[in-house]
DNA sequence: CTTGCATTAGCCCCATGTCC
DNA sequence: GGACATGGGGCTAATGCAAG
């Protein structure tokens, strides 16, 4: 049994009609009946009912033809990868990274690696850290941009860029209009975050504990976005990333003076697996526009 | 009976394995 | 390395069978 045999036992069993499966595949009728036999010989039953002049696909050769399909999909996967794995310039990079992050930097790098390398497929998955890093660690991504992970054998982490965090206060707040405030300042609002699991619940968390103040929580959320509606609907306050599609009209971002409140991004990998040059290559570029030695344009 | 379609038969070509 | 056998790929032509 080989790929041939394979595909030619799916084209006549998806078109049940030999003679034009064979024109379809470019090959002579009898050498695609032919090649059916022979791979019905093999398996020792029969893929085909003949009727007379017309054939259909029996129940063994339906499970045969599900299963045929997987292993050509896998067939044209190897050769994909292989063709990849020479060729930096094309190929498929899957890029998961944090929700927080999906204004901004983040599809400007992409435009402009896009713009450099049109060849190049990007497949995309946002989430929180913990979801993403695991999905890394079964293979769905190649790369991530995430905080800082916990403890992992598996993922390596680099650092790449700071990112402040910014008190979030509804736009009317007795503190709106300040420049800059300390932690201690929102200590007596109701404080609405993320939920266990997110990394920059983590962030946050150990903030208070640097600053030595409590922290209980009035809501939990699953995005930023959603922490910071219901910031604006007067709900509470927050800490997140700069919001860029917030509405000014509806909260206010205020820096924040004390503890200094940064945290930092970086880009993860699997440690032992070796990327393909298209991965390498969008690695290398985010840190060379990180590192300012390249314009992203 | 004619037509359309699947299979079989007989042939050639080529790749691979085995033997010397 | 060359000779030979084997088996699978291809082709055309012939045959078998069922629908119209």
């Amino acid at each position: 049994m080989d790929e041939q045999q394979l595909r030619y036992f799916v084209t006549a069993a998806e078109m049940e009609h030999i003679t034009k499966a064979a024109e379809t595949l470019s090959v002579s009728q009898p050498a695609l009946s032919r090649a059916v036999t022979r791979l019905e010989r093999e398996l020792g039953a029969p893929l085909f009912e003949r009727h007379g002049r017309s054939v259909s696909v029996t129940s063994f050769g339906k499970e045969f033809l599900k299963r045929s399909r997987r292993i050509l999909q896998e067939f044209d996967a190897a050769r994909q990868d292989a063709l990849d794995l020479q060729a930096p310039d094309r190929g498929k990079i899957s890029l998961g990274f944090l929700h927080t992050l999906s204004t901004g930097l983040i599809p400007d790098l992409l435009a402009g690696y896009k713009a450099r390398y049109p060849d190049v497929h990007f497949i995309l998955g946002q989430g929180p850290s913990h979801t993403l890093l695991e999905q890394l660690e079964d293979g769905v991504f190649d790369l991530c941009l995430t905080a800082l992970p916990e403890f992992s054998s598996k993922v390596s982490w680099e650092p790449l860029w700071e990112e402040e965090l910014f008190i979030i206060l509804p736009a009317g707040h007795p503190l709106a209009e300040k420049e800059r405030l300390n932690l201690s300042d929102i200590q007596k609002d109701p404080f609405i975050h993320l939920k266990q699991g997110y990394s920059l619940r983590r962030s946050v968390e150990r903030l208070f504990r640097e600053a030595g103040l409590p922290l209980s929580f009035a809501f939990e959320g699953d995005e930023a976005d959603t922490v910071a509606g219901l910031v604006g609907a007067g709900l509470g306050v927050s800490i997140l990333p700069a919001q860029q599609t917030a509405d000014p009209s509806q909260v206010v971002q205020v820096p924040i003076a004390f503890p200094r409140a940064l945290r930092t991004i970086g880009l993860s990998r699997i440690q032992q697996t070796s990327a393909s040059p298209a991965v390498q290559a969008f690695a290398e570029y985010i840190r060379r526009v990180l590192a300012g030695e390249l314009k992203n344009e």
